[in-house]
DNA sequence: AGTGGTACTCGGTGGCACGAGGTACCAGGG
DNA sequence: CCCTGGTACCTCGTGCCACCGAGTACCACT
């Protein structure tokens, strides 16, 4: 399944924050968890922008730590800002997606 | 329920294509409709725009026609092209949708 | 030294919904 | 007769977001 960039632009931040929402992780970790979902071909420049954007726009806390395997982690966890956020994600994914949904079972 | 605009790129476009498919109709009236079905701050430069999309993308038969009530119509119906994309459209659909629920159940 | 996996950053691109403004047709009331 | 308000369409510019490509760097194994 390809071409749904379009489709996640909105979502996909929200799938980022659920993520680190289930455990502190890191950049390359969570590109790995979004393809292991299905989400496979979204690729680790997408996920650092929104990580940064996550960062910038004070949802998250971050903590870089030493690896054994390579460069420094950055790891994330949510704060209360982040964890408020995610709700107000969920909020509208559920109204969105239910709406959609209706209209696709000729809802009218 | 606002703020919904980055979660409806890239989904809006199929919701017209099938309202499109349900009936021949035009702008206004698939605002109005929009608008009903929940989504509520949809504006009519923004389903005109869709609109052009679609005919310059070969995907819609457009019939001009003039109305009781004020300037002419012009009238959408899907060819084969926009058929065949609003079935992509909703296997997508239903592919994102089906991963984001289940990541949304802590699905790991 | 070279390759391949791990890990992050940055600048630029394109697509899409949206806002704001404009044009125009038609009815009814002041 | 103009004026408002509903109907109906188009256009230009803006901003956001996912994506791409290139670059940097650390580590292990060969």
């Amino acid at each position: 399944m390809d071409g749904l960039t379009e489709m996640l632009k909105g979502t996909l931040e929200g799938c980022v924050l659920e993520i680190i929402s289930d455990e502190e992780t890191y950049g390359y970790a969570i590109t790995r968890r979004l393809n292991e979902l299905g989400f496979a071909d979204v690729v680790e420049g997408t996920v650092y922008t929104i990580l940064l954007r996550l960062e910038r726009n004070g949802l998250v806390q971050v903590t870089k730590r030493p690896s054994e395997v390579g460069p420094p982690r950055k790891f994330y966890v949510l704060n209360d800002a982040g964890r408020k956020e995610l709700a107000t994600f969920w909020a509208k994914w559920q109204y969105v997606s239910s709406r959609i949904d209706k209209l696709k079972e000729g809802g009218r």
